[in-house]
DNA sequence: GAGTGGTCTAGACCACTAT
DNA sequence: TAGTGGTCTAGACCACTCT
């Protein structure tokens, strides 16, 4: 473990912990590079991150405090370390979470999907089309395109299970980032038919561009979200 | 201007610009301290940034890549330069943004926002209703709730035009931070006569805390935005 | 093995806040 | 004016990729 994320997480525990609540100074950066026999740059990085997470304030010429979060926000920030990526296998890890496959077939990739993928006139794509039940009810109904120049051999099984799992544990791919914009409409009439909603009541609809670490986009998905199991949390730095 | 910010914005513009393209490799790190005299630290920094803000690909042993990114994203993300923290007359600079003005009063705090803003059991807070217009059209309705402790002699005529200017520029305050949860419901009886929305029909709901920097809340609000201009876009790094 | 970016240091100097 | 955090450096050493 790096240094700096040892100390990241050992005061992350500690305001956990409420041995440094909302509102109080956190030890001057001098102490800590004593307590931790570290260099100035070392604590300066690992307060850096819990200043991005969103757990901290540094005020220069005054000190470091922790933020007068509410005791909920507190324990969800300290908790699950910043945002998720990866598909909702791990979000709701420990429910039961099954995947209904309404398509899976390979197509010339549409006109928008060709910009968000960078792909020529006529590449492949993969056409996968789900519907993600939590503990049997219907959470999302999600249209997602991968280039079949970068994702070989993609079958209606990972399909089933976890297309995340296949690509980065069998094909060893790294990813690195997703662009993702949240936006809200009515549910259309395929939407409201396999989530049992009424049609154009509420729903979250989600568009990501899933990035590998070598930079390129290799997923493209549309996911629209039943409203009551959709929340996404975000936190801004000026 | 500091020297990493400085090389940060000379890369992105060279992004913008085309000198380098999507899937282009940067200058190695070392041709970089050269071109711009600063040591390796200098040069980490600006990329850091870059790739927080979506826009390159680090690869430890291989080089550094400029994301693979759809051109109409590629220059959202380099003009604009991250994420908004501030209020609607910024955002919208250039168009015509009214406000209309429900209620403006001061009650005890409700619950809810005690906790969010770390109330004591009967502290006053400002309670304000206000409904957003863009050139004419109703765009958002926000409930807004600020103790008078943090915000003394908060006007009507305040909340009419930026109550953030006020607290900026009149009380000499700084705003650090904000935390936000975007959900979706159908509208209530008040968001669709305001509105003019049918009722129920799709709505957004982003409930926001803002901070000071001395780490302090000041302000909790509860706003529901019209779909047809709402959108919200994160980048979100592995 | 050659080459990439990453971590960490010790210390000089700077910018801001308080009193 | 004392004390806070911030920037930047030059260089040692490390982790990873690719051939």
């Amino acid at each position: 473990m790096l240094k700096y994320q040892a100390i990241a997480n050992d005061i992350r525990q500690k305001i956990n912990d409420g041995i440094y609540k909302p509102d109080d100074q956190l030890p001057l950066t001098s102490e800590l590079e004593n307590t931790y026999h570290v260099s100035k740059m070392t604590i300066k990085r690992a307060l850096d991150h819990l200043e991005a997470a969103g757990l901290i304030v540094k005020r220069r010429g005054s000190g470091t405090f922790v933020k007068g979060l509410a005791s909920n926000d507190l324990d969800k920030l300290t908790q699950h370390s910043s945002q998720q990526l990866f598909g909702m296998s791990k979000v709701f890890a420990g429910h039961n979470v099954v995947s209904k496959i309404l398509a899976f077939e390979v197509i010339t990739a549409p006109a928008e999907v060709m910009a968000k993928l960078r792909l020529d006139d006529d590449s492949f794509v993969y056409h996968i089309v789900r519907v993600r039940f939590l503990d049997g009810k219907p959470l999302s109904l999600e249209t997602s395109y991968m280039p079949i120049s970068l994702i070989p051999d993609l079958r209606r099984q990972h399909a089933e299970h976890s297309i995340f799992s296949y690509i980065r544990d069998t094909l060893h791919l790294n990813i690195q980032s997703a662009h993702r914009i949240v936006q809200v409409r009515g549910a259309n009439e395929l939407e409201s038919k396999e989530m049992s909603l009424a049609p154009g009541s509420p729903v979250a609809v989600v568009r990501e561009t899933y990035f590998l670490s070598n930079g390129l986009p290799f997923n493209y998905s549309i996911t629209t979200h039943e409203p009551d199991h959709f929340a996404l949390e975000t936190v801004v730095i000026a």
